[in-house]
DNA sequence: TATTGGCACTCAAGGCCCCTAAGTGCTAAC
DNA sequence: GTTAGCACTTAGGGGCCTTGAGTGCCAATA
């Protein structure tokens, strides 16, 4: 087991490099912090920390810079929250005000969040799973077209536009939809499929084919709904970082733009240190992301939580600085949608 | 004005720098391509051209670039439309099928769009500018909330929630939607605005304060749809082009990410060579896009332009084959759009 | 036993020098 | 108008050296 004083040299390393950007050595540890102790001390430390994978040295004889493994134990077990600054509490409640339009309220909340971590930031758009129909509306837009439209108590709403090829009439739409509201408002929208599997049954055979369409669509809407929605902010971060990766950032930017690959890591994470869930370098899994950590929260709406929000950077990043900035962030917009 | 030759020599030398990245000169330019003279001539035409401002050389001894004012001229006078490969042309025409969602279809194009020039791609959604108001809904949410739809001729969909403090009696609701379909169905969405001014006005005082918080609810949505969308895709290319930048890309991403500036840009464009405009490189005007040029054409939907597509890279592109592969893409996207 | 000073060693980065290759402009001849 | 020839320029690459920050190890110390 490491000693304390092993581990504060871990961390003087991890908060040291991720300022200066620059490999750091024993000698200017002891400069900046006062451990009471000598350089060689420290190089005996920094020899143990070597040998647990916790740290490196790029080349034999340069200072040494933080492992995947080494952030991980720093955020694990080293890290205190940064408390916000008055500014970026102010910017918080400045610019994150209340709309009744969810898409508004997402947008202003991930270009706030970019703001304050300067790195690319996430909104994952509520989820669907838990969520319950509120409301479908079906809508004749011309002869041949039926827009269908999804409300969900998240506050999302989906739309989707079937054909129907032999026309449709108002009044069957309408009767419809009242057996559609009736049968689903208030369920579970991963209950909707079971619940339509035999819906078309109750009407008359002549319409059935319109029914069928309109569940189809339904059913397509509840599925791309599934299929989460992310908003973006903050790209331009990322090639100002650029010196932070040792490879091309073409393949970052083609993961980000892969959306479904983000998605699926920030459902698959959980929260972890503060609340924050936090994935490190190659932890992700992902080949274009070995050098980039995420960090997500929840946030929630009506006491359950709904998605996710989060930063993306390279691995060298502000971990305590972002953990509180997106914590703050979340408990904000939490509180903002309950309003 | 300048000879044949001469601006044989310019072509030459546009088509070279994009294939090979170097500055190129008299010697290399005579062994590629047969001008039956030599290089001392070739020479002699290229202090023309440099004379010209349509080259320049980066360092007093070698080879020349073209500049902004020198693609331009090849653009506008020497680039032939570089006949799409079979690959392509399948490619467009199995990517790109009908759907009756145009999301769908737009998300689709601009990501075929992007693989075929191997640029940043974007697709505007059609403008509500010249077109019609189709439908006009409203639906009750919850007590307090009302969802106004507003669907438009292109196929686009707007939605917007607003307040209800006081709450709303459904039959109100239906009533100001039928007045309000009564007076816009068909009518331009530039004319919304006026024909509402008195709308409020006949209705009963005790209801006026709803009317008034829908239709301007409504003239926000049609607002906010004359802020046109965009979509875009493939700004990893950016990132694998980068060395075509003098400085950072940075402010390119920020700039895309400002999809105001580059919507304002789209609009501005207008068709030029073979029905595609293109600014190149300062002519933008825009600070960050100094470097890079951008492409577009417009598509059409029931006989009339509604929006615009095209490509943003670095200046030094292949101006031939992305003037192809954009009329391309426009010709089958408005194509679709109307089966 | 943990810490320390001392020391020999390593190595990336930067400066310097020189050379080469590709290119240029100019001039005089064709 | 074109060309050969020539003197000149310069970015870039290779080689060489120095420097500075850092290391590991060891013997001495508290």
């Amino acid at each position: 087991m490491l000693q304390d004083r092993t581990l504060e040299v871990l961390r003087a390393i991890v908060q040291d490099y991720i300022n200066t950007k620059e490999p750091v050595g024993s000698k200017t540890l002891v400069d900046r912090h006062n451990f009471g102790v000598s350089s060689a001390t420290i190089r005996n430390d920094m020899a143990l920390l070597e040998e647990e994978e916790l740290i490196v040295a790029p080349h034999t004889s340069s200072g040494r810079v933080p492992t995947d493994k080494g952030y991980r134990l720093f955020v694990d077990r080293l890290s205190e929250v940064k408390p916000l600054s008055n500014a970026e509490r102010s910017a918080i409640e400045t610019l994150l005000t209340a709309s009744s339009d969810l898409e508004d309220t997402l947008a202003k909340t991930v270009r706030l969040l970019s703001h304050l971590t300067n790195q690319v930031a996430m909104v994952q758009f509520p989820t669907l799973g838990k969520s319950q129909v509120r409301n479908i509306e079906l809508l004749s837009i011309t002869d041949g077209k039926v827009l269908i439209l999804l409300v969900a108590d998240n506050g999302r709403i989906e739309q989707h536009m079937i054909e129907t090829p032999g026309g449709h009439e108002l009044d069957d739409l309408a009767e419809i939809r009242a057996r559609l509201n009736a049968s689903l408002a208030g369920k579970q929208l991963a209950s909707v499929e079971g619940l339509l599997a035999a819906f078309a049954e109750n009407f008359a055979p002549d319409r059935r084919a319109l029914v069928t369409r309109v569940v189809n669509g339904l059913l397509e809407s509840v599925d791309a709904n599934r299929t989460e929605k992310l908003l973006l902010a903050g790209t331009g971060n990322l090639a100002r970082r650029e010196n932070d990766f040792a490879g091309s950032i073409t393949p970052v930017l083609e993961a980000i733009e892969e959306q479904v690959v983000l998605l699926r890591l920030m459902s698959e994470m959980q929260s972890e240190q503060h609340g924050v869930g936090v994935r490190i370098g190659r932890e992700s899994g992902v080949i274009g992301l070995n050098e980039t950590s995420l960090m997500v929260a929840g946030y929630e709406n009506q006491g359950a939580e709904v998605a996710k929000l989060g930063v993306l950077g390279p691995t060298r990043m502000d971990y305590s600085g972002n953990i509180a900035a997106i914590r703050a962030v979340a408990r904000y917009l939490t509180k903002i949608l309950g309003e």
